[in-house]
DNA sequence: GTGTTTGCAAACAATTTGCAGAATT
DNA sequence: AATTCTGCAAATTGTTTGCAAACAC
């Protein structure tokens, strides 16, 4: 079997992505532990991330364009993304259980669950197109 | 503005799509649009999925790992992926004009609408596993 | 003719991998 | 000492792009 070993490298990952709601990239990760860790390669913050995410200590954000996300939290929860600017962010709602008994009902073959995405604008965006004039 | 012209190789993928419900990639469409066009590039089949998306004609499936997928059904509806095989099949259910409802009353922000993919075992991969003697 | 579309190849972005050396147990 | 982890670079995968020629209108 496996048997991991310590790594300053991985504990540093998991520490900077602790407390985050702002669901960064591998590349964010990597540039931000650079300044702890000036050496680190980005195939190693990559490695990292998949084995924190494999041992369910973090959770990994797919179906946006670009690059994946990564997330501290482990509990199933929806994500937002922005169309304007890409941004995600949290949707504090709990997995409808109910969807997935529905979707069985309509499909033959075994649903373990779902992972759903919602888009639109966030508020951030929307304040900023109130403050600009209209483009012409 | 744009004036698109008739292009025999986009017709083609058209009629490839239509009627699919196992939602190709670009490879595969690909792969099949050269037995009538032996000469078609992948560049070409990209640019045209992404201009029949574009004028929403097709749609595109994004989210489960590996390639995008290509889908002639353009109303909204949900998608399921067999965690065995990866394929990619359609839940004939309408997305839930609650759930944005719901998401919109938990986040501050403009909710346009979402995207929802079940994952599970499909019924395929469920008879395979039954056949199968249990490994040692 | 003008503008769009094509094939080809090169460019690109995100991620993975092979390997020799460094760090952990 | 054995094994895991790291940095580096090269390799992969999926997709996009620049360009001259071909095609549609």
């Amino acid at each position: 079997m496996k048997a991991m070993k310590y790594s300053g490298q991985r504990e540093s990952i998991k520490e900077f992505l602790a407390g985050r709601t702002d669901h960064p990239t591998a590349d964010t990760v990597y540039m931000n532990i650079r300044k702890l860790y000036p050496n680190i390669s980005l195939g190693t913050v990559y490695r990292n991330l998949s084995l924190l995410v494999s041992i369910g200590e973090i959770s990994r954000i797919s179906g946006m364009d670009g690059a994946e996300r990564f997330d501290p939290n482990t509990e199933p929860h929806y994500h937002f993304v922005c169309r304007e600017c890409g941004c995600v962010q949290d949707i504090p709602l709990k997995p409808l259980k109910n969807l997935d008994r529905m979707a069985e009902e309509a499909f033959d073959g075994d649903i373990e669950g779902h992972t759903t995405l919602f888009f639109g604008t966030c508020m951030e965006c929307q304040k900023k197109a109130l403050d600009k004039p209209i483009a012409l």
